[in-house]
DNA sequence: TAGCTGACGAAAA
DNA sequence: TTTTTCGCCAGCT
């Protein structure tokens, strides 16, 4: 365990990974809100990387339930087509205005306050 | 092997 | 208040 005290399987991917599986359906994160839960907030973008490798991960990732911490869908470019994220967030019940999610605050799913003890 | 990139966020200027 | 810079760490070239 060179590795700080973080054990090989509890990567930050797969953590990550499992606490974007934990978003309820209609509800979205924000990358920050996630890498904070996992005590890393300045890593947030390790979140968004961790999605990006997502598509190769054996478990099925919400990614698109996933967004900035202003409600944007910042990694609908990604998807196999820029729309299927905002289409998977409106089957959801998620209203997506120019790619932002309406009512993103009311929306919000953190993982630290849902998840908490 | 070494260095660059990257779906972000927060602090500093 | 807005804009800019730094941090974070692992995967990829």
């Amino acid at each position: 365990m060179k590795n700080k005290d973080i054990p090989t399987n509890t990567n930050f991917f797969d953590l990550v990974f499992q606490v974007v599986r934990l978003v309820p359906k209609g509800r979205v994160t924000s990358y920050g809100a996630i890498a904070k839960y996992l005590g890393t907030a300045r890593s947030s973008r390790m979140v968004g990387w961790a999605m990006n490798k997502s598509h190769h991960h054996p478990i099925p990732i919400p990614a698109h339930r996933v967004v900035n911490r202003l409600g944007i869908l910042s990694g609908k470019h990604h998807f196999a087509n820029p729309t299927q994220m905002q289409q998977l967030l409106e089957q959801e019940g998620i209203k997506v205005k120019k790619d932002q999610v309406v009512h993103f605050k009311k929306l919000f799913w953190d993982p630290e306050i849902e998840l908490k003890l």
